[in-house]
DNA sequence: CCTGAAAAGATTCACGG
DNA sequence: CCGTGAATCTTTTCAGG
């Protein structure tokens, strides 16, 4: 699907503020609110847009902290990563868990109260599947974070 | 502000999917509409619904690489660190960004279509301003990846 | 704090340029 | 592919238990 200059704002308006009236988005853009309605809902079927969310603050749902965990492995065996996989993704603090090139195999972003509440967590988490290395890095403090997409790899070039 | 089973239960919902009506949610967690509107615009006031954001699939707007960049430097005075926050916030390719404890300093998520984009954006970065040390982390995959914090910690004790 | 219904507003669709 | 106007459905507000 290739992305125009329209669909782009549209993007960048809705990944800022999904509240946003359609009728409103249109004006913004300098459309009226049917193009604009049938283009959104073009970029929802075409799985550009993939859902709408409600974004919670960390702090207010208890959930302050931020710890990055590398772990490297010495399993490769297919059953045996699938089984990771899977372990590791059903865990609600486990946030974010990348596949790594380099050093480390794996990173996990994980989220949690305090530091206590990590080693709970950590404990649990070496309970269930066997890991040869991991080691934690803890954020203090959270500069920036966000969910918005930097839209300008995404326009094709000017015609 | 403390949040009840109710209100721990909306949030569930509305982190999954925020297109689902108020009436609705209602049905699912037993309790009419107004009650549980209400309870929404109090999350809302409270600040734990931050806001409601379109989410967008990373290929579709061609950022499907995710790089991990550490950073640590030898400066600390404020003035530096004020303007180091401030040039790396507004790069739109860095999404997340960490002060660390530990080894690293700092910690960024980075998103570009490719290594070669990479490249073009780390030589951007370190032309304006200057880090002592710079490693690169590529991610091969992103097994998981969700806005949806864990709500367990969220609850009061049971009554 | 809840229920149920009415008013206000947004989304969706049929039709025409 | 864009726009206008009308029908439909949601959200929001309000009267009352």
């Amino acid at each position: 699907m290739t992305l125009d200059r329209m669909d782009r704002k549209i993007l960048e308006i809705l990944q800022e503020d999904a509240t946003i009236p359609v009728a409103e988005i249109g004006k913004r853009i300098g459309l009226s609110t049917t193009p604009c309605w049938r283009r959104i809902q073009k970029l929802e079927e075409n799985g550009v847009i993939q859902r709408r969310v409600a974004v919670l603050d960390p702090k207010k749902v208890n959930v302050g902290v931020t710890v990055f965990v590398s772990i490297t492995t010495s399993h490769h065996a297919q059953d045996w990563l699938d089984q990771f996989h899977g372990v590791l993704s059903a865990f609600p603090e486990i946030v974010e868990f990348y596949r790594m090139s380099g050093e480390v195999d794996y990173l996990l972003r994980v989220v949690v109260p305090d530091i206590e509440h990590y080693d709970a967590f950590y404990k649990k988490l070496i309970s269930q599947i066997e890991l040869t290395e991991v080691s934690s890095a803890f954020a203090m403090e959270q500069i920036k974070f966000t969910t918005s997409l930097p839209l300008a790899y995404a326009v094709p070039e000017p015609a």
